[in-house]
DNA sequence: TTGCTTTGTGTCGTTCATACACTATTCTAA
DNA sequence: TTAGAATAGTGTATGAACGACACAAAGCAA
């Protein structure tokens, strides 16, 4: 650990690929940029992190500042250092991936970014910087943890359908999945808590409504238990 | 993407946990400090990235400036970046994890590490910096990954018993698998090449020795298999 | 009241996981 | 040379989980 390249470091930035589901949509929440380089291409909320700011809060706030999106769930992703992935110089940045309800925050550009929308996985524009390369890790690393991990409701409201979240499952997966089946799985979890209540305003049998359930989640957690989908 | 921060960066480290397998002993590779802050101390090998060089490469070039180790497995494990983990300053570290069959390699201090030495597991000392959390994330995720990736065959020689393997998997697990349901699921991977080689200078009846198949891994890999020993 | 749409439910055959014990081989030492 | 010690190598039976599959009940709209 030698101090001899500490004054000249590589500076270090966050990015955030956040995704969000719309109309069974899944969709990924991008601002265009204001400034060069790459003025005018969308690319990831993301900018420098300061010195006095965690990696996660340099996230957070990055994203709340750009999109208004704020109060997510957000986990590390991977670091990206090639030499030449900036062509400000040499800058490090510390990727997050991260899930909300979309129908919970409403867009508002700010700062740099001129502009910030959703864009659907399968009408993407050409992304700035290596943002293409961070947003496919992002989405391969989604495919892998929702398999094991409750991370699907992230995406849903508070209260939500088994049709619902199946819907989730199968778009992320992209394959279809058989009703009896994954309601058996998800509720042998028991991480789902049934309610006494049932959607609304639909044109037809209304379902019930389920919430999923942080605490027996945290309770299963620190046995290190072992699902799947 | 303000510049605004740019000239005030965080600095940018590597570290590297590598571990390796000793007389069926999982053991992990340390440095002991040469220079203030935790002088004397044993830590994790690592230093600054220079500013044409990746982070991978850094990592390598560190672990092998500091302890001879080279041409190993390793992997990215995960970036810290707590503002008050360094007491130098705020120093962000781009951890790596790595494997190697440690007969391998011949130990060689130099640079700013006065020792290097290997430490079993259950026998490690206080750490510098906060590089107990790092090894405890490193072995946390070698735990999970060694469930569903073939790696580990990277603690091993290249030619092995199929109880050389079971016991790997044991310690890595620390938990007892049966003999005979170890054998059937390996094999059932068809990752293993038989090879016409036994074990020699055993004093009892010698064990057929096996390859790793990188070759069939590679083609299972892009078909986005599954296995879980 | 009829038609449309979606909910909610059970079984069966197959595969996979686990538990479990003995014989075969090789070397060592008496 | 033989007995003993150590480890290799092998098969089966039972229970659990998985996947495939179809229809009646509910609620709304016209």
């Amino acid at each position: 650990m030698a101090p001899r390249t500490r004054d000249r470091s590589p500076a270090l930035t966050v990015d955030a690929v956040v995704f969000g589901l719309d109309d069974d949509d899944l969709k990924v929440l991008l601002i265009r940029r204001g400034a060069a380089p790459f003025r005018g291409r969308w690319a990831l909320p993301g900018g420098f992190v300061a010195l006095d700011e965690d990696l996660e809060s340099a996230a957070r706030r990055e994203l709340a500042e750009e999109t208004g999106v704020h109060d997510l769930y957000l986990e590390q992703l991977y670091t990206f250092g090639a030499v030449d992935r900036d062509p400000r110089g040499r800058i490090v940045s510390v990727a997050y991936y991260g899930l909300v309800d979309l129908h919970d925050h409403r867009l508002r550009a700010a700062t740099d970014a001129a502009d910030a929308a959703w864009f659907a996985l399968d009408d993407l524009p050409r992304l700035a910087f290596d943002h293409d390369g961070i947003l496919e890790a992002a989405l391969e690393r989604l495919r892998g943890k929702v398999r094991y991990r409750p991370i699907g409701f992230e995406l849903l409201p508070a209260k939500f359908t088994l049709t619902q979240l199946q819907r989730v499952y199968e778009r992320i997966l992209e394959r279809p999945l058989d009703k009896r089946n994954f309601r058996r799985k998800v509720l042998a979890t028991g991480l789902l808590e049934e309610l006494d209540e049932v959607e609304t305003d639909v044109a037809h049998r209304a379902a019930r409504l389920y919430r999923f359930d942080r605490r027996a989640y945290k309770r299963l957690e620190r046995r290190g238990f072992h699902f799947e989908i």
